[in-house]
DNA sequence: GATGCGCGTTTGAACGTTCCAACAAATGGG
DNA sequence: CCCATTTGTTGGAACGTTCAAACGCGCATC
């Protein structure tokens, strides 16, 4: 169907092989494969010959022919669950298109494919069976989840994107440290001048989000404070009406000059709301975190903690392509700062900076 | 590397192929290939002999000889843009998910690629060249967008989702009719008793914007209204204050026992805030639709837009592999309806529903 | 000057499938 | 009862590439 090259005399129509190649140059089919593939392998001026042909002829190797012989796909298969409101989410979304991005620096591709509603492992199974991938990106592993131990079982290569909780001996994960972004987060607040810090988090016993607890209560050792006298809200994100009544109750015991961490930028939001309904003004009465740097955490001019996607995606190719036994990685996330956490307001770009403001201190 | 089968007496080591098969089953390779690919050619008790060894055998054909073979790689290109933040956005993040999903019953298979920063098209011209993919799913279509006329040129499939604006004689389309979708927000709101009906929107221009703003106007006249006294905002949601102040400049005008109709839900998320500003309740004295039904929309519970995305999927999977030329399609939306369009407030759960609430009119 | 070696290149075969033409057996019409 | 047609099955070839082995050649070695 689609034509790439126009026909002329010494280039037959459709798209150019190497034997085009080979015959323009002159050569047998091998050295151009060489040519390609171990130019060392090949004399300067038969090389310069050859590339030149390519050049000329627009010939691009065909991957399918290449996988076929390599016995290769040079593909990875990830897949997409639908059942999340039928979306990836913030973070797997930034994640495929990192991936995505990555991919070709590992000589590699991705094709998503769909999960078998009836049988976990059968989408993989499939996909694999079919050799159009050579291995798996996971995401969103749970606990209790079949796949790891199967992948394992078949040797199957895999890279996971998130702790594998149920396989401690498990070495190829890529995973974002969420306490320690917590953690960071703590001291960006102290050092901004709050005088108590709260944490706004889900209820406890999520991996994810015990995590991210511990990361709060582990900034406040840091700074020499303790939880005590501190008051943490647990409440789910599923309803913003909690989070927010949550957070009021948090504002309330700790006043104003005081911050909230929160374990998600919906959480957040919930707590900028508290800050509203108590009368007080965001940043310079009371501080925000939120997680995730989210679109909602931009619009509302949010402080939020920003997990490394592009490194972890970087880091999974790496370890799904090179040869030897890789090492479990925890990256380190990063603060993107905003006005949320700024004592002296910049919120309003036509103010200038340097104007004093009379603010109420407790 | 992956071993999905156990080896014994009558089968070899890896993978089974068409040939093991057909050994099995005391027939020609040909003859497996036919019972799979055109049954009827197979006389019955063959047929049933060899898809037995099939099913015994775990064979499934390896699609990269196939794709060798038949010159069709039976796979399609989705280009992933990592400039909006690095993530594809609420609504193509879902596209993907749904293209996903609906590839399998149209033989496909979806691969992600990223483009070329230097040349829009040179993404596509490698990953067509590779062999890798028959043709693309555009989405994004931006005016001026040089994608589009590329592929008619080179003879390459492809479906685009969104209006492509410069070509209006292109056939192969998918697009939500989002003014339809915001003039059936419109009746709701009138339905649901709303007396005047705003709408805050994005800087007149944007194709999609100018959209939606002549649906809430066919709404109005739907309705025998017209939009003279009624007051339409027109911000840019980059900044979220800007919209916050701009519905509160709406309601003002207005009045309670108004609404407003959003071309996003984070549009609508000011128009929130302007409503708790004002003093005023969300649903009971002015009720808000936003766009896109968000996580925004869901946890501020307020009704939203919902574009169809996984019927677009199905139908941008089904012009892509249906022979005969298509016609443009255009979807129309639905709306997802929350308590911010109720009128008796039916938003705190624990709030009996039949409770006469006493609200303040004009 | 025969021997061995390394370099650059070529040739045959293979990856796993389907297309194509040929074939044998069964079926039908005159 | 023979020939033409249909039905079912088969083997050779091909898709475009790389692997593995072989080859010819120049050069140093003895």
């Amino acid at each position: 169907m689609a034509d790439l090259t126009r026909a002329t005399a010494d280039t037959p129509p459709g798209r150019a092989t190497i034997v085009d190649v080979a015959r323009a140059a002159q050569v047998s089919r091998q050295t151009v494969s060489n040519a390609l593939n171990r130019p060392d392998k090949v004399a300067a001026p038969t090389l310069e010959r050859v590339l030149r042909e390519i050049d000329r002829l627009g010939f691009t190797p065909h991957i399918t022919a290449q996988q076929l012989r390599r016995r290769k796909a040079a593909a990875y298969g990830f897949e997409v669950n639908p059942s999340g409101h039928g979306r990836l989410g913030h973070i797997l979304d930034e994640f495929l298109v990192q991936l995505t991005v990555a991919a070709p620096a590992h000589g590699s591709h991705l094709m998503t494919f769909a999960p078998d509603p009836e049988d976990v492992i059968e989408g993989y199974r499939q996909t694999l069976a079919t050799g159009l991938v050579d291995g798996f990106v996971l995401a969103d592993t749970r606990h209790g989840d079949p796949r790891p131990q199967w992948l394992l079982d078949h040797h199957v290569p895999f890279v996971a994107f998130g702790r594998v909780w149920d396989l401690p001996e498990l070495r190829q994960w890529v995973d974002v440290d969420g306490g320690a972004g917590v953690r960071e987060a703590v001291a960006h607040l102290v050092a901004a001048g709050y005088d108590r810090i709260g944490f706004l988090g889900w209820p406890a016993g999520s991996p994810v989000g015990d995590d991210r607890r511990h990361g709060w209560l582990a900034g406040l050792a840091d700074a020499g404070r303790t939880a005590s006298g501190q008051l943490e809200a647990e409440e789910s994100v599923q309803d913003l009406d909690q989070a927010t009544a949550a957070a009021e109750r948090l504002l309330r015991r700790l006043g104003p000059g005081s911050a909230v961490v929160c374990a998600s930028d919906m959480l957040a939001l919930g707590a900028v709301r508290a800050v509203r309904n108590t009368g007080l003004a965001l940043g310079a009465d009371i501080g925000v975190v939120g997680f995730d740097d989210t679109d909602v955490a931009d619009a509302l001019s949010v402080t939020s903690i920003r997990q490394p996607i592009a490194e972890a995606a970087r880091t999974a190719w790496q370890m799904l392509t090179s040869p030897e036994s890789p090492r479990p990685v925890l990256l380190a996330p990063a603060l993107t700062v905003r006005s949320s956490t700024t004592r002296t307001p910049t919120s309003s770009a036509t103010r200038p900076r340097d104007t004093p403001i009379t603010e109420e201190q407790p």
